[in-house]
DNA sequence: ACATTAAGTGATT
DNA sequence: AATCACTTAATGT
């Protein structure tokens, strides 16, 4: 576990924290499509992303989703670290994306290194700045981006989370993670096929443009 | 052969 | 961009 450690964070963490995360982590798996946390989990632990990829998603009172960005190896989630400092349920839904393998911490020590180590104080507070940023990001291409172009960004992200031109998913779950409906994304889809962008199968679509 | 699920299409709001 | 109604195509039993 400690060179997989070293290998995401030890450009992060000095070798005394790293071996201390090594210490007192536990190291998870989670495979593709499980849910990591669920909303109004109480979250006891923050997690550090070893590997693989995870989805962020938000739920409405109807239980419509929508994606808001993906976390990826080496980052962690905000959503836990608002959590961990008060004693609030979470808000958003994580999902494995890919197979994914992470290191849980145990809450109370993500607040005492705080003041410990400095490199951890920074890892925090510059995890905050970026999921900010993507937040924000992810509210800009609802507000600002058409479906089309909503649709082929999602496409993109995807296909970099996975490291894969080729996505395994159907119209229909495309429909849910963007808040749509499954007629709309099939007919866009095809526009984007005849732009050259990308190449429909059965359950499954190639993006050619990234 | 039949049922189920994914995807395509025209028309309407 | 959403919804409806319907068709076609692929896949599972």
């Amino acid at each position: 576990m400690s060179n997989k450690l070293s290998d995401n964070f030890g450009y992060l963490f000095e070798d005394e924290l790293i071996n201390e995360i090594s210490k007192i982590g536990t190291l998870k798996l989670f495979s593709s499509n499980e849910i990591i946390i669920e909303i109004d989990d109480y979250i006891k632990s923050m997690p550090l992303l070893l590997s693989g990829a995870v989805k962020i998603l938000r739920e409405d009172e109807k239980g419509e989703e929508l994606v808001l960005y993906y976390l990826e190896k080496g980052d962690t989630c905000a959503m836990t670290l608002s959590c961990c400092m008060g004693q609030t349920k979470s808000k958003i839904r994580a999902v494995a994306e890919t197979d994914t393998e992470l290191i849980l911490l145990p809450k109370e020590k993500m607040a005492e290194w705080l003041g410990t180590y400095k490199s951890w104080q920074s890892y925090i507070l510059q995890s905050y700045h970026f999921r900010m940023d993507e937040l924000l990001e992810a509210v800009d291409t609802i507000a600002f981006l058409k479906m089309d172009e909503r649709l082929f960004k999602y496409l993109k992200d995807k296909a970099m989370v996975n490291n894969n031109d080729i996505l395994t998913t159907t119209h229909k779950e495309i429909s849910e993670d963007l808040h749509t409906s499954r007629v709309v994304i099939s007919r866009l889809l095809k526009k984007l096929e005849n732009e050259s962008k990308i190449k429909l199968y059965r359950n499954s679509i190639k993006v050619l443009a990234l």
